[in-house]
DNA sequence: GTGAAAGCGCTAACAT
DNA sequence: ATGTTAGCGCTTTCAC
């Protein structure tokens, strides 16, 4: 026997049938143990190995899963989504299926682009990271392919969802900077139609007025377009230019808080001496810039692993719950709010 | 019709038999112009797509790249391994390719465990990223599966590969420190077993060689198991413990560059005042420690495209030439260096 | 240039 | 419990 063997060689050489076989290779319906035990020995002797394609013609399943990334977030390579795809890749492997990633651009228009994994017939399910069409989101469902959501939730659930616990992270963060005496807290946000921004920012809201602390204006920069370094650096320069005086900020994310430790450097001011910052997300960067970041922790890789084993699920169990999961945040205290500047007031 | 085409559909409505069908969307053989379009236009009425698995069973292809990473760069995310990774990923798709990810240990038993995607025949080429061990290698080599190795290479060239240029990166390093007046320089390395690594240290010793600086071994740390930030830090402990009082030091990655200047501060030393530090590899978090670091900067997004194009080369044309890559670096002087202590002989 | 026919290797009814 | 029989949707000789 040259090539490799088949199941046909193993039926063969066994002296069972071909299904037979099978059922005995996808641990399905009932044989015997002693006939699935020859089978098996069979299987070894010749390393025997099912091939994929062969599998997924006849069974239309092709062991992939299909993950959907904004353009801009995976040609940033965002840290943030970055991990989250690497806690996919790692889940997925447990549960002997393969990430196929790809990426979609801020329109969607199905005459016009299809990620190819989609027509292709290529993937079992999806999981979707971050904020992307919901024209997609619908194709995708007419093609009945369970859909997971990471990062993103819609108006109604009707998908299953991981989401960060947005709103206890916020709270977290500033309650952090009210119990270290701080009164004048700004908030440095980006684009706040993503959900996940505009939780933090309705619970900046929040505990500032559970604290009684009065809610200045010019202390919200909410408009600044990109969510990254730069964009946090200019928020900055925003805030303080309106002669606004906090003596302490809450920023949406690390990349922005990472602006922000920039400028107020350039300005010549000291954190947490002059100005204490909080960031969220907790990137890597993060404990390494100077001062090192106060931020709030999202766990990313296991927002990932959690996303696989929901839409694993999904696709094994042929059910449509809806699962939404809130993964748990974590405020990591580090030196840029540490010896808070007194407060004021 | 109520389920999706197939090529069947298309022949019907074209007026055409399925080869001639197949031969259009393959783009093979020779179709005259007036039929390949009236194929084309019931394509696109139907829009019609071929099946991934279909294709696959038939043409035994998988429009699949096999990406194998060590278990330890992958469980650490490494960030230098994770962007090569990526750069395979947005190279991949436009040659239409999907990037199947698999982790591999130190060891290799083909009887024990070998990555799934090579069983099932469910990969086209393998990109190895690293080093992993010589008898995986062979082993795809019996599969007859094209390989391109990454950051590796073995005695004889027989693979593809595409490699960071260590020698011109380990001297403009220590030329650098040179020209800043430096001569007591001293070198942290890891396990310099890594092709990567023993080149550096190479360059490192040929270029104070060259300048008619004496060498001296107390300055060099050879033998620390991980080139990780803490293998950085204690050997930065070793190396100060030893006596030796260097003015500059080369460490071999920026890992270990981060831990010895973690070290440094420790013992309330200034850099780059009391001793100037050069890195390799511009990770990302260079830019962002203080001071930040000097370094070498590897293209590491390019080395993964390089990489795909490379494999997909071996897999299309189906020819066995071996090219090495030899991606250029580029060294970027920042604050780790830039007011450097003067010479002191 | 185009068509007919044979299979790629497996799964899934349906029989038995 | 095991075997028989059809395909899954495509590519690929080989005729014509």
């Amino acid at each position: 026997m040259k090539h490799r063997p088949t199941i046909r060689d193993v039926a063969r050489k066994a002296g069972l049938s071909l299904s037979t076989v099978s059922l005995v290779i996808n641990n399905r319906g009932y044989v015997s143990p002693e006939t699935r035990e020859s089978v098996l020995k069979v299987v070894r002797e010749l390393s025997y190995h099912p091939t994929r394609s062969a599998r997924g013609l006849a069974s239309k399943t092709s062991g992939n899963i299909g993950f959907i990334l904004s353009e801009e977030h995976f040609s940033q390579a965002e840290p943030f989504y970055t991990r989250i795809f690497l806690g996919t890749e790692f889940e997925a492997r447990i549960h002997n299926f393969y990430i196929l990633l790809t990426t979609v651009g801020d329109q969607f228009d199905p005459d016009q682009y299809v990620p190819r994994f989609l027509l292709e017939r290529n993937v079992d399910g999806i999981i979707i990271a971050g904020k992307v069409s919901e024209k997609l989101i619908s194709y995708i469902d007419s093609l009945g392919l369970p859909i997971v959501l990471v990062d993103y939730e819609m108006k109604r659930a009707l998908h299953s969802a991981v989401l960060i616990d947005n709103w206890r992270g916020g709270t977290l963060a500033v309650e952090h900077l009210l119990a270290l005496g701080h009164r004048r807290i700004a908030f440095l946000g980006g684009d706040i139609r993503h959900p996940s921004l505009s939780e933090r920012y309705a619970a900046y809201k929040n505990t500032l007025n559970q604290a009684g602390v009065h809610l200045d204006e010019t202390f919200e920069i909410t408009e600044e377009k990109a969510t990254s370094v730069a964009g946090g650096t200019s928020a900055a320069e925003r805030l303080f230019a309106s002669g606004a005086n906090p003596t302490a900020i809450f920023a949406v994310n690390d990349a922005m808080a990472i602006g922000c430790v920039r400028h107020l450097k350039s300005r010549g001011m000291r954190i947490p001496h002059d100005v204490a910052i909080v960031g969220f997300d907790d990137i890597d960067m993060s404990a390494h810039i100077e001062p090192r970041l106060t931020t709030v922790r999202v766990f990313k890789e296991e927002m990932g692993k959690i996303a696989v084993q929901r839409v694993v699920d999904s696709i094994t169990a042929k059910t449509n719950i809806v699962v939404t999961t809130h993964v748990p945040v974590e405020l990591i205290v580090r030196e840029s709010t540490v010896s808070a500047a007194h407060a004021d007031d």
